[in-house]
DNA sequence: ATGAAAGCGCTAACAA
DNA sequence: TTGTTAGCGCTTTCAT
């Protein structure tokens, strides 16, 4: 039992040409139900599964759709993700997904294998939004949807949250509470959110007269550990901030922790806001405030927008959507 | 600029046969370095890339593996992920990645798919470990990998994790610092890591003599919400128990809610330990102890034997690998 | 209602 | 060193 059985030992076993064979296994009727039967018990008995490859090569098409993400083990992917892959399966669609962790090079490595599978879409949140190195995708006719950082200078549908809404309304509480030296962990500055939210910290800060300090800007890259570390230069400032906002949530954790090994007390000594909304949030004491993503819907919408490009192509015009996050407010800021 | 140029395309560019471009797509040498580099410059002229549906209808292999998993929201998986990813990228192979929501029947679907695909080995964490559906992937002669949890009846490559043992230690923990009423939530008990916590947990109480009671035992799904309504089950018995273990990290979550919105207070009334390390675990005010798995190598290891499978075939034994666990131990237990 | 046959883009065996 | 050619397994058009 150990060799793939071909639409041909189908229709050798059943008694029929190949084209009624695969009339049936398409559901394209005009076949007579008794002759129907018998195939059908042919293929089960064969344990016969078309190829996949074969059909491709024919119909140019794979229902399938590439999802590409920066880093896997952030929490923030999985759940996006978990939107596209329903909404995926509802339409019939199936994924693929890769991490590139962060890096150009695999993300090339992966646009160019998902090309060679002939994936019909791909949603991606782009390690680099300089979109050299996705023109191929394009050139070849592949629909893209951006997904939570855009894609400079090309022409793609994008569902992104509004980074800079999320994050002023975030400094705007703390500086509503007293704040004046407020201290922001930033992502990559050359991707869209870290950017936007540091915009959205600036503007707030312009707003209510308080002067950018440079010193309080710390530059991350989304990683734990750069949150770990930022918050320790925080900490050794001579003129420490009073509150502290952190541009994503792995960044939070190590933020977090390193408030606690510099003992430097959270909701007291120091107000917090993370970006996310985090499993932990809720268990800190004090309780954390977010800003939070509606990721799933994120992932959602993503998918839908790319299944009306597969299908219509360019008679859509572009769009973009921009979702806006929620301040969700809890224990973690106090008046200064 | 929007077709996709085949290999004879290239080859009329060139000037050469398309015999002669294939030996270059694929390094096979024996081409005048001039005409290589002809047929070079014409593959980048057209941006051609070739269909890996028509080489899979030839050489029968994608260099790609599919992994199953059953829930991709929860971490552990993700973690998992990006080991076998890491490997099967230094192997030069490829993965894809599909979530079955714990449903046997998107279990089969995807399975279906993947062979479809042709993928040339399968890592799974079954949503169901009665392996019916999977027999028609070892008919099909494609090699599987069970992570995590075992695969009855069907003689696989094994990854999984000593999750008796590593319960047995947490339950010992607690008992040697006098806790006798011992509360378990257990994950879905036709799945091994689940049966086998709630074994380790016997046993541990067997061992010290300590009588086995029903009530404490809570039939949980691995899913937050179950930890949630286990853990407000143990709150209202008559005789409440004094710890708590949670198998696994979403239902730990989940307990821990629970507690706190039960004021049940963590440490000092009720002593806790759950499975898996989590983001909360040094966060929480005390720290969680907790069983931490090698979730990083269980990933690795599973592509390697993957890849063992794929390159040897049935002349390797079947393996099984049980990595311990470790007893994390913080200030979440107290003396009781 | 069914079958014969062309051809999708590629690899590899054989020829030159 | 290069070219010719036979399929791989399927879908689809055109006959029957």
């Amino acid at each position: 039992m150990e060799s793939k059985p071909n639409i041909q030992a189908v229709a050798k076993l059943a008694n029929v040409s190949i084209a009624t064979v695969s009339r049936v296994i398409n559901n394209q009727g005009g076949v007579r139900k008794k002759t129907e039967d018998r195939i059908l018990k042919a293929i089960d008995e064969l344990g016969y599964i078309r190829s996949a490859a074969a059909r491709t090569m024919k119909k140019k098409e794979t229902k399938t759709v590439g999802v590409i993400v920066p880093d896997i083990k952030n929490p923030f992917f999985p759940i996006v993700m978990a939107g596209i892959e329903q909404k995926a399966r509802e339409k019939g669609y199936f994924t693929i997904l890769s991490s590139t962790s962060e890096s150009q090079a695999i993300e090339e490595e992966i646009v160019k294998n998902f090309i060679e599978r002939g994936v019909d879409g791909v949603i991606i949140t782009t390690a680099n939004e300089d979109s050299d190195h996705l023109k191929v995708l394009q050139n070849q006719g592949i629909p893209i949807v951006a997904v939570d950082r855009s894609i400079q200078n090309l022409n793609v549908d994008t569902v992104i949250v509004d980074n800079e809404k999320g994050t002023y309304q975030a400094i705007q509480h703390l500086i509503l509470q007293g704040h004046k030296r407020i201290g922001i962990i930033c992502g990559p500055l050359n991707t869209t959110p870290a950017f936007k939210r540091l915009i959205g910290y600036k503007k707030a800060l312009e707003d209510y007269n308080i002067p950018f300090n440079e010193q309080y800007v710390i530059h991350g890259d989304f990683q734990e550990q750069s949150g770990y570390k930022g918050t320790k230069e925080l900490y050794s400032l001579d003129e420490q901030p009073t509150a502290i906002f952190s541009s994503n949530n792995l960044m939070s954790i190590g933020s977090l922790k390193a408030l606690q090994d510099c003992n430097w007390i959270l909701g007291k000594e120091v107000s917090f806001i993370g970006f996310d909304d985090i499993d932990i949030a809720t268990f800190m004491n004090p309780k954390l405030t977010v800003v939070a993503r509606p990721m799933n819907t994120l992932g959602e919408l993503a998918f839908q927008l790319l299944h009306e490009r597969i299908s219509f192509k360019e008679s859509v015009p572009r769009r973009e959507y921009m979702l806006s996050p929620e301040l969700k407010i809890r224990e973690s800021c106090r008046l200064n």
